[in-house]
DNA sequence: TTTTCTGTATGAATCGTTTAGAATTATGGG
DNA sequence: CCCATAATTCTAAACGATTCATACAGAAAA
């Protein structure tokens, strides 16, 4: 790779101190008093010498690098994909730039990944916990690494986070489904002790109980639990009409119940209502339409970003905040549909 | 943000010099004939202390970072995001980490996140090109900047690309439809003078010429399509019955055709076939089934990936490829299923 | 004793920037 | 003509890691 063009070239060429061109191209001319001529012939030959800082170097000796990480579960999966690009305009109006990473909610690739950023120069980092990742997490932000947490949060440890309620959300979804009639709600979650699926069954148990029913809750592992969902489906609706409705809690789980749900011949809403949670193209498309629940990922992911960039610039100390979700209402919960 | 241990502060604490300790942490203690003692010693002071090496400051001295970059069009389009997560891993594997970002198919922002990645001191860079960005990508290469060309080429510009043949892509997935009796094929494409557009707007024209058709090209503008989408399925199936089956070029298009087709209350394969480029969920979840080509989006990465680090490291100058696609055929193009 | 070698360890330069403080030059007043 | 003051510009020391050339023991050979 050729050689890019220093400092300390542009300054043998216009014949002055490197100290003096740095000052003049990082726009201090004025405040380190350097006369017109100078600064003008600085500029001109580094323009025709199509000079570009080297930012290695500058941050080397700056401390800091404008750059800040994101750690995603999966970047492939569109509610984060959408959050990255949300969060990647915030940080580029603020000029600062954005690398990800995807953890395949593994705790142990999540800790690499943030200790590379760390190690990087990066000047901190947004990062969706896994399970098991809190020590990990506790260990950065102990050495005062600028971080805040997205869509999921770590109780117990001390990192502010930006997500939406999720027990209010899970509950405020059953309750709209028992308004409509439905009485043998189950829920689909995932077997994982996460705080954010642990209160999206509290919540929906909550809002079961509060109607005097009995909650019905199913953890699936979280690779390959396609066989599982579709035991469970067959008891379900078919060995024992034991529920009308249910509700997933991740739009993976919607996803894959949908294929399943259509193998079996069951439809939508007539053998069972469908109510998840995160939106996506083919719940749009399915027919009928599926409901869902809104996370603000908009607000969401510039509110990290912003907070995050407050943080590292000494502006704020970043304060947790609960973001206000939203129901999309469509036939896949409407109970006389037929 | 608390300082981070240098290699200085471990040199001082075992009481040797720094080069001494870079040489034993860099696992070159044989060759530079170290004192088991000493190399013991610092060893241990080091993982006492949780030394970690500053990037930025070794990059800065060695001349390179390991560190490559990604531009694709929209990271949240499923083919980016698949393409981008084994780029990941495939980097991973040789010792690399990845960075990538989205051109919004703008070649300023392009240019823009290339030099950003160039004086980030990035290695090389894997880019999906968008239109008008050709002089862009040759200013690049000009410099001499490692990089190859991801999906799409760019005639005239001599940088290896990995991609399928279009041409042939569009041409097998007309001639199918030919054969299964389809005979009023219309493509939709965009309006754009991309040379992966052009092609699969060529192979299309050219199959049905050589079945004695004349070809009905549709292009659309990138933003927006929707409307005129409408318009022209209105004309296409309801107006003049002018087609009785679809091509189309993206995704993106093949995801707004459907809900369009919908609305108009179109039914598929009866009013119209339909096949697309690329998959996703949305195409299989639809019913019925969405027949699609598929690209070889792990063999493409892999080798975007491996051939850029290659070059990176010298080991060998990179060469275009053309990867082989495959078909998924569904109901969507069967002629008689009603 | 002097010379040569071996085995260890170090100093100093380097990568490209930034910036505090020193140095130089110019200006003008006395 | 000297000196204070201001107006410019420069020197040098960082930032942290790498690596070549060199130093310095002490042992072995002469």
């Amino acid at each position: 790779m050729g050689k890019k063009v220093s400092l300390k070239q542009i300054a043998e060429a216009a014949g002055v101190s490197s100290a003096l061109v740095s000052m003049v191209l990082n726009g201090k001319a004025k405040q380190y008093g350097i006369g017109e001529e100078a600064a003008k012939k600085v500029m001109a030959i580094a323009e025709e010498m199509h000079y570009q800082p080297n930012l290695m170097a500058r941050s080397l000796r700056s401390g800091h690098s404008h750059l800040i990480g994101l750690i995603v579960a999966d970047i492939a999966n569109p509610f984060f994909a959408d959050l990255a690009r949300v969060i990647e305009k915030t940080a580029n109006e603020r000029g600062y730039t954005v690398v990800y990473s995807s953890s395949d909610e593994s705790a142990e690739q999540m800790e690499r990944q943030m200790n590379s950023m760390y190690n990087q120069g990066i000047d901190g980092i947004i990062v969706v916990p896994c399970e098991y990742s809190a020590d990990a997490i506790r260990d950065m932000a102990a050495r005062n690494y600028p971080m805040v947490l997205l869509d999921r949060d770590l109780p117990g440890v001390d990192v502010p986070s930006f997500m939406i309620d999720n027990a209010a959300a899970s509950s405020s979804m059953t309750r709209t489904l028992l308004e409509k009639g439905f009485r043998r709600i189950s829920l689909i979650s995932y077997d994982t002790a996460m705080n954010h699926a642990v209160e999206r069954r509290r919540g929906y148990s909550q809002a079961m109980r509060d109607a005097g029913l009995l909650p019905d809750v199913h953890c699936l592992p979280y690779k390959d639990f396609s066989a599982e969902m579709r035991t469970i489906f067959t008891q379900l609706f078919i060995e024992q009409k034991r529920a009308d409705a249910l509700i997933f809690c991740t739009n993976a789980l919607t996803r894959e119940g949908l294929f399943i749900l259509r193998e079996l011949g069951l439809s939508i809403p007539n053998d069972t209502a469908v109510f998840g949670f995160d939106g996506g193209d083919v719940f749009d498309m399915y027919d009928p339409k599926i409901s869902y629940l809104v996370q603000p990922i908009a607000e969401m992911g510039s509110m990290a970003a912003n907070s995050l960039i407050d943080v590292i610039e000494g502006n704020a100390t970043a304060k947790s905040v609960y973001m206000p979700s939203s129901l999309v209402l469509t036939p896949s919960v409407e109970r006389n549909s037929k």
